[in-house]
DNA sequence: CACTATACGGAACGTTGTTCCGTTTATGCA
DNA sequence: TGCATAAACGGAACAACGTTCCGTATAGTG
């Protein structure tokens, strides 16, 4: 068999590859993902050469950098678990994942789309924005601050859907999203009165 | 006041109009909205200068077309309704709705894009598609086939939330959407009993 | 029939995604 | 340390797109 052990990325590739998702993550957020690939290369101090070298084309810089950022959503999961009680924890997470949805104005175009460099992301999502939910949910309903038998799933979903409809411009949940949680908080039966 | 009173459009145009509407109709079907102007332009047999005579730009072809066919998917309903029993207008109606929802990719996207080509889109939509809903909806509870106090636009997009996700590739509505109108047949407070 | 406003066609322009290749550079080895 | 070379870089060049422009053709009118 042929040596098919790969050498060590060089370190300036390295550099480049950072400095490339940085500057994508910057621009997408100030022109949208529609900016032009010359742009986020010019941002990176970098050739278009280079970022094509990096990324097979486009969609795949995209498709990184949403990767990048849902992974780094899901992450703030544990540490707002470990820095606050259960039912606030829930509430900051449910904030913070908020505005990575209304952010991302491409995002649920991509995950409808049926470019191949988009096929990993749903998966990808559920993976990792699901068990963060389930964790965050799953602790405050021990703790007895909300209701439990809610489909982490189906809530994040839910919140999904409801975050990129109203623009929230100050970067908190718009109000639907607040009727929810506010929602979470109370008993399932109640509604039997009327 | 200047007599601002247009002269008739030549015949040539009108008809030249009608070509690229028609072309764009079919060229999107096949391509998809993403197709290219000179495409639908030969296609129309026509040169991307008089494509560009008639509309400000390919977003604004692009809307026509969706108007267009929400004018003709609304039309159908009236019709439906004179041909069918109540109960089966609406299915056959609902169909028709799916198909015209999933055949357009673009047509969500457009709803949410900010492009002021698209800007009258929604309100067109509810104006036209939730009339026509309402229309069938009522006969059909009127008729007792069909439960009552179900708000037709909520109705109305949902089954569009619904039609979008499964591809439904035999024309057909879904599973989802099939649910959704058994559940219309179903008296409101069966779920109480389990 | 001639005149003119109207409409047409398609070459040309600017911007994009992507490729190509001559040049530079990091890295393992002598 | 210095060198050989695979790896990586930069940016000119290409193709495809949306859009504009303007010389040419023609429908409608008197």
């Amino acid at each position: 068999m042929t040596a098919t052990r790969a050498r060590a990325a060089r370190a300036d590739a390295r550099q480049n590859l950072n400095a490339l998702l940085d500057a994508a993550r910057d621009v997408f957020a100030r022109s949208g993902v529609d900016a032009p690939a010359r742009e986020i290369a010019a941002e990176a101090g970098v050739g278009v050469g280079t970022l094509y070298r990096h990324f097979a084309n486009r969609a795949a810089l995209v498709a990184a950098v949403f990767t990048s950022e849902i992974d780094a959503t899901a992450a703030a999961a544990a540490e707002l678990a470990a820095a606050h009680p259960p039912g606030r924890a829930l509430d900051l997470w449910v904030e913070r994942f908020t505005r990575f949805v209304a952010t991302k104005q491409g995002l649920s175009a991509a995950l409808h789309s049926d470019d191949p460099a988009f096929a990993a992301l749903p998966a990808h999502l559920i993976d990792t924005l699901g068990p963060a939910m389930t964790t965050l949910l799953d602790a405050a309903a021990t703790s007895g601050e909300v209701r439990a038998g809610v489909d982490p799933l189906d809530f994040l979903m839910a919140v999904a859907d409801l975050s990129h409809r109203a623009p929230s411009n100050d970067g908190s949940p718009n109000q639907m999203v607040r009727l929810l949680l506010d929602g979470l908080r109370t008993p399932p039966e109640e509604r039997r009165g009327d």
